[in-house]
RNA sequence: GUGGGUGUCGUCAAGCGGCCAAAGACCCUGGGUUGUGGCUCCAGUAUUCGAGAGUUCGAAUCUCUCCACCCACCCCA
C-alpha cells in the first residue's frame, strides 16, 4: 500500500464542496475591491525565494522543496508573493496603470514537521496591491481580509498591526535592541544566541520563557519609527478606525519573512491551537527592487486555508452542500436502461442534475441509491412503461408517483 | 531536531493473560411479493487486534524494538 505523503492531505470529494464555497468567496470579495486573479507557476527558480523571502529565514534555510533538474535548482513555492511580484516585474506590468492589485489561490510547500493546522503542502489566498505607498492601500487590504472573514462566518477573531519601520529606522532599532539584550545575551537560549547578529527582532517573540524573563522592557519598534513611519502608522490606525475594524497594536509582531517594512499585521483566531495566525501580511516597500524590478511599493496578505476551514468549522458554519441530484432514473431491462441513458441526456441539456444508475442494480437498490443522492424526483422505467411510452413518475419528498407520457413527466420536472 | 500521546472491522468503539476463529453501534452489500427509497426485520462483512521479536502451557491483553499517526516546542498560513 502506498500512502500519502506525510504533510500532505486529500481533499475529498465529500469537503471539496468546503474548498469551492470558500473559493468562489473570496474571488467575489476581491472582484469588488477590484483586484484581478494571478496565476503563476507552482515552482520557480530557487534564487528567487533566495532573494525573496530572504536568506535568513527558517523558511529558506531549511524549509524548502528544492530540486535539481537540468542543471537548474528549482523550488517548489514556499509562500505566493515572490512569484507574483516575479511574473510582475518580468511582464512589465509595472508600466501598466497603478495600483496593480491582485489576488490569488496556491499551494505552498513548507519541509516542516506536521502539526494541529501546519502541512508541507498547505493552501494560501492571498492578495498584493503594487505601487500605492499610502497607507490607504494597507487599510484596503486589512479591510479585504475582514470582509472576507466576516462575510464567511468566521467569528472571535483578533486583528494585530505592528509597524515594524523602513530599513532607516529599523537599523536604529535594531542597535537599540542588540544594546539591550548584550548584557544578558548569554542567558538566552541557543537559537536567540543565534538570532542576535542575523535577526535580533525576532529574538522578541522566543517563546523561551526565560528568554522572556530578560526581555522585559525591551525597546519597542513603535518608539524608534522615523517621522515617516510613524505618522504612516498613526494614519492607518485611523483608517482602520474610520472602516470600524477593531485591532490591537501589537509589538511582538515580527513576520518571519525579510521582505516587510513598515506595516506587519496578523489576524489571529482562538480557535485554531497553537499555529493561531490565520491571515498574515505587511508591506514590503522594497520587495520588488530587490528582485530587480523598478523601486515599486506593495502591500499583502496570505491566508491558510486549511486554517481558514478549521476555524469555519469550529464557529461552526454550516457551508451549504449543494444539491446532488434533480432527477433519478431508475431503469430495469437493458432497453429501458438504454432509454433510461437517453432520458438522462435530455434533461441534462435542460439543465437538470440527471443520474441514471450505471450499476444495473435491482430497482430497490435503485431507489435507495436516488434516496440518499437526495433526489427530488424518480423516473421509474421497464419494458411495460417503454412499450407505452410512459413513465412512472415519483416525489420522492411525498412518496407520490403517477404514470405520465415521457413529455408530460418532463414539464412535471421543470 | 526535542518532548508527550495514540494505534482492535470502512468509521466509532468494548475487551486489559485463557470462556476472543474479538461485543456493540454506524456505514456498506444482499434479501423479506420476478418492478419501488427513507421506517422495520433478517443475513453478510476483522482466521485478526500497526509490524516484528520475546515472556508464557496460553497474548489483542505483559516486555522490547521498530513503524505510523496526532499534539506541543520551533516556525509560520
Amino acid at each position: 500500500m502506498i500512502n500519502i505523503p506525510k504533510g500532505t492531505k486529500d481533499i475529498l470529494p465529500q469537503e471539496s464542496y468546503k474548498w469551492q464555497w470558500l473559493e468562489e468567496r473570496f474571488r467575489q470579495t476581491c472582484e469588488r475591491y477590484g483586484y484581478k486573479e494571478f496565476r503563476t507557476p507552482i515552482f520557480e527558480h530557487t534564487e528567487l525565494f533566495q532573494r525573496g523571502v530572504g536568506e535568513t529565514t527558517d523558511i529558506v534555510q531549511k524549509e524548502m522543496y528544492t530540486f535539481e533538474i537540468a542543471e537548474r535548482s528549482l523550488t517548489l513555492k514556499p509562500e505566493g508573493t515572490a512569484g507574483v511580484v516575479r511574473s510582475f516585474i518580468e511582464n512589465k506590468l509595472y508600466a501598466g496603470q497603478l495600483p496593480a492589485k491582485y489576488y490569488y489561490a496556491t499551494p505552498c510547500y513548507r519541509y516542516e514537521k506536521m502539526q494541529k493546522g501546519r502541512q508541507r503542502e498547505f493552501h494560501q489566498f492571498g492578495i498584493e496591491v503594487f505601487g500605492s505607498q499610502s497607507m490607504l492601500a494597507d487599510a484596503e487590504v486589512i479591510s479585504l481580509a475582514n470582509d472576507f472573514l466576516t462575510g464567511c462566518g468566521v467569528e472571535g477573531f483578533k486583528l494585530h498591526i505592528n509597524s515594524i519601520g523602513c530599513p532607516k529606522c529599523r537599523a536604529e532599532y535594531r542597535k537599540a535592541l542588540q544594546d539591550f539584550i548584550r548584557p544578558n545575551l548569554d542567558k538566552l537560549c541557543e537559537t536567540s544566541q543565534g538570532r542576535f547578529e542575523t535577526n535580533p527582532m525576532r529574538i522578541l517573540d522566543s517563546k523561551d520563557p526565560d528568554d522572556q524573563k530578560y526581555l522585559v522592557g525591551a525597546p519597542k519598534i513603535t518608539d524608534y519609527l522615523c517621522d515617516d513611519c510613524r505618522t504612516a502608522f498613526e494614519e492607518l490606525q485611523r483608517d482602520l478606525d474610520a472602516l470600524g475594524i477593531e485591532y490591537e497594536v501589537d509589538p511582538g509582531i515580527v513576520r518571519g519573512l525579510d521582505y516587510y517594512t513598515k506595516t506587519a499585521f496578523e489576524f489571529i483566531s482562538d480557535k485554531l491551537g497553537a499555529q493561531s495566525t490565520i491571515c498574515g501580511g505587511g508591506r514590503y516597500d522594497n520587495l520588488v527592487e530587490e528582485i530587480g524590478g523598478p523601486s515599486t511599493a506593495g502591500v499583502g496578505f496570505g491566508m491558510g486555508i486549511e486554517r481558514l476551514l478549521i476555524t469555519l468549522e469550529a464557529c461552526g458554519v454550516e457551508i451549504p452542500q449543494p444539491d446532488e441530484c434533480d432527477v433519478f432514473i431508475a431503469a430495469m431491462g437493458s432497453a429501458a436502461q438504454t432509454k433510461a441513458l437517453q432520458l438522462g441526456a435530455e434533461l441534462r441539456r435542460a439543465g437538470k442534475k440527471a443520474i441514471v444508475d450505471v450499476c444495473g442494480r435491482g430497482l430497490k437498490a435503485q431507489l435507495k441509491y436516488a434516496d440518499r443522492l437526495g433526489a427530488s424526483w424518480c423516473m421509474v422505467l421497464g419494458d411495460d412503461e417503454l412499450a407505452r411510452g410512459v413513465v412512472q413518475l415519483r416525489d420522492m419528498k411525498n412518496s407520490t408517483q403517477t404514470e405520465l407520457p415521457v413529455e408530460k413527466a418532463f414539464e412535471e420536472i421543470n
